[in-house]
DNA sequence: AAGATATTTGCAATAATGTTGCAAAAAGGC
DNA sequence: GCCTTTTTGCAACATTATTGCAAATATCTT
């Protein structure tokens, strides 16, 4: 029933204060989250460093992954589907609104293929389109 | 004759020694750059501040351009062709070797087409793929 | 080419962001 | 409930970025 200790006893991860409320930011949040924005939201109750090594170990299990950003940011979010199995699965498209500048990720749209030239072996393909939301339309 | 001076003086810029050497270095690479292959490359002739302020305003300039990385860090690469402008026409796909960690441009890879969901207006496409360059290869 | 004006640079101070070691606290297993 | 393992918080430190202002440099004018 509580999904929040599903998640983090699926990947073997201790049930900490910490780790349920910053994943529970996750799950209630549409978009993508930098680092300031789970710090602010968590009203200065854990370290900086917990958060810093909260992400951290959630990345490696494969609980979010991060966005690319052209600042220098890092952007969270949170991984669907088959992503927990350890490796990731992002191949979705990811969305930033210049006017409310939240990430969005976009689940439904796959990241189409590219062909490259000769001698490039390619791994992981990152989409990152910004413009206007749906909501801000 | 002097690029240099050519891409300065038509965005209106001063020519100083900083600007020169950076935008040289960036002339130079066949990747992109970092703040900090700069500072490196440069050999601290320059503050790091006159570094920031110069990529600011070549960013604003449209002579470089930022691509989306995964770490915070920003890269800088020189922009081709007519994004000179003052607006950005950064349609190829940018390429990270995981081997050699370069930045690649490929300029000859077209972003391709993308479908947004209703209500999403699409302004710039990034799209940035890891795996292993051709030299690396 | 020299002086006047506008722009750019470097320094210093400050802020923001990220990292590491270690002892105290909390979680999980029995 | 006790013991072991993991996680947290603190402190100190390192790196990266920003701002104001005076000095230096570039451009313009004549």
């Amino acid at each position: 029933m509580d999904q929040l200790l599903d998640i983090l006893k699926k990947n073997q991860l201790s049930v900490t204060e910490g780790r349920k409320k910053i994943l529970e930011l996750f799950l209630n949040s549409p978009g993508a989250l930098a680092h300031a924005d789970i710090e602010k939201n968590t009203d200065a109750s854990f370290d900086r460093v917990t958060v810093y090594r909260t992400l951290q170990t959630f990345v490696e299990k494969g609980i979010i992954h991060n966005i690319p950003t052209t600042d220098n940011s890092i952007l969270y979010a949170l991984c669907k589907d088959n992503c927990e199995a350890g490796h990731h699965h992002d191949n979705h498209v990811h969305f930033i609104c210049d006017v409310c500048d939240k990430t969005i990720c976009l689940d439904n749209v796959s990241i189409p293929e590219v062909k490259l030239p000769k001698g490039f072996k390619q791994k992981q393909t990152d989409v990152v389109i910004s413009g206007i939301c749906d909501e801000c339309n």
